[in-house]
DNA sequence: CATATTGTTGGGAGCGCTCCCACACATAGG
DNA sequence: CCTATGTGTGGGAGCGCTCCCAACAATATG
């Protein structure tokens, strides 16, 4: 088999040096002339520069890797993350880059892989998910110089580049319009506490609560964001016969509805439920959810933007923070309609 | 900044020359003294080697990349893919390899990224999936000299390697468990015939109910994968009165439910469905889904395990062919037992 | 004692590219 | 005429690694 050709070997074809031919092919300064021909010989050839080689010489690999870390098993039951994986993909074929995927459960595995991540030459920078606070994995990554962008917000957001949802905003809107349905026990499936998602989610609905002058008192119960967790939760609270519930994630309305539906009960009829997340498709469920939407895609893109930037060298930790929108479906009371305009 | 250092840098360090260095990180043979220096000074240094000049000098990179073509849109709604990448992200990691995604919709970017996936330099080997019949990514990447494998079952399947489920024997499967029931009019909602699962899946369940004197007649409608698509399928079967519907995919059975319970039927009661998947989790549907299993995460693992076979060199076309399995489940009538041994 | 054998190490060459400086040549200005 | 000011273009140097061969020491063999 003939060897692969390089810059050289298309340059003697075209009767043109080896840098003229890497002008042509980046677009540097060229006669049109000599570029007519170099491009022929080019197409004709089929000539295709050499990655590595190009990476090597110019330190950057147009590259960008996705980690995300711990649990990877559950992760794609979560319509989630494909989401984020699309904005980003999306974002990255746009600007010519390739995205590299870092998935790890938890095993020995772990720290090989984060070491792999920062592996020089490997990537140009790295967008990094699904933290929890106090993630280990950003300290790691704070610890090298490679550029890194996080999704979500970190405990120690000062000094790093992240991009967010407004979770404290959303769940804010979210008591807002159960208390505007004239809920009077609402109750909460809270999301993990180790998750900065999680604490916004619930201080953010409290903070509603309060401004309307109610109160979740203990109708509060934690979930995993697995479905059958929000399933369990659903069953326990349903002992305080709660009015109406807000669940910090799709996965886990869907678990209970179920458990409303199961225990003999009617959502909308006898609880209300809003969610936050708006990926499960709404068909999927009966009734559809009424739900706190995050733009995840736009999220993954920015990320990829942002990343880019600090590749190009910023250096001023930058936040940005989108606001979510709340979709009325069909699992909450729909008594006013002033509240179908919230 | 201080210069990233390099072999030379760390053999200095230690002493030794940079050959040394190099025989240490890869595991060449040195005598155990020199190797317990030079590797005090990488770990003091946090050394490590650069990956873009390895895979020029190697010419290997390290770096699978998976091809998902088409509708990306709609991708990851399904959680095929998202099982599919679990299973090739742990296969790779455990062979040390980075994972490459290339996700494309249509769109102008289509070509850019279909000769980007060949770049020289920038991965070993490729992975292909979801294809359609005929497809030309197929033929593009046979006209290049990069090692690649095929998740599914290509046209010209002949002088390809390839990972894929048996579709044809899954859905007979499923019919002969319809027949078992004592089903007299099966009807098919299909899955699109431009793909080859889509074909197979088809022919084998059509195989299944002629080898019981059955046939579906015209209770026949193929579907787009979408669950909407399974929807407005099933609302045109339920004229037919079918007592009985394979679903070619769980997405599609989820909408098929959803019609059969709009039109006040009810499943399994007055029809029995049978899905093709298993990826749907159970829970998620009322009735839980009967379903034929396919184990994508294993096809992933096997399909990264096939590619590094064809990058060592491997030239004679190996064809995988996983089984499937029928999970009965509650959404068709149980009444013989037999039936739930099948 | 010479020669083969083994174990260990060093360094040249080269992977294919980018970056940069130098050179040729043309045109313009003093 | 000689110097400024550009255009294109060529080629050296170098990115950090692997591969290979040569060198050397230590030991085994005839």
């Amino acid at each position: 088999m003939a060897r692969r050709l390089n810059l050289e070997d298309v340059g003697r074809r075209a009767g043109v040096s080896r840098s003229t031919v890497s002008r042509v092919v980046n677009g540097g300064h060229v006669s049109s002339e000599t570029r007519r021909r170099v491009e022929a010989v080019i197409a004709e050839t089929g000539y295709r520069p050499h990655a590595a080689a190009r990476s090597l010489a110019s330190n950057s690999t147009g590259v960008i890797g996705l980690v995300i870390p711990s649990a990877a098993e559950t992760l794609f039951d979560d319509p989630y993350f494909g989401r984020l994986i699309l904005g980003i993909s999306s974002a990255t074929n746009d600007v010519s880059m390739t995205l590299a995927l870092f998935l790890f459960g938890a095993g020995p595995d772990e720290s090989s892989i984060i070491s792999r991540v920062v592996t020089p030459g490997l990537v140009d920078g790295v967008i990094v998910t699904a933290t929890t606070r106090g993630d280990p994995l950003i300290d790691h990554m704070q610890g090298t110089n490679m550029p890194f962008v996080v999704v979500g917000r970190p405990d120690n957001a000062g000094s790093t580049f992240c991009v967010d949802v407004d979770n404290r905003a959303g769940a804010r809107t979210a008591a807002l319009h159960l208390a505007g349905l004239g809920c009077r026990r609402p109750a909460l499936i809270a999301a993990p506490s180790n998750t900065t998602a999680g604490v916004d989610r619930r201080s953010g609905f409290l903070e509603g609560l309060a401004e309307e002058g109610l109160s979740v008192e203990d109708r509060i119960v934690e979930g995993d964001w697995s479905q059958e967790s929000g399933r369990r939760a659903m069953d326990r609270l349903l002992a305080e016969q709660p009015d109406a519930v807000f669940v910090a994630s799709d996965r886990m309305a869907v678990g209970a509805l179920r458990a409303i539906r199961e225990a003999g009960l009617n959502c909308p009829g006898d609880i209300s439920v809003v969610s936050f997340d708006g990926i499960v498709p709404p068909d999927l469920t009966a009734p559809q959810l009424t739900s706190v939407v995050q733009p995840v895609t736009e999220v993954g893109e920015r990320a990829v933007r942002l990343l880019t930037t600090v590749i190009a060298g910023a250096s001023t930790p930058e936040h940005v923070v989108f606001p979510t929108e709340l979709a009325v479906r069909e699992s909450c009371g729909s008594i006013p309609t002033a509240a179908a305009e919230a």
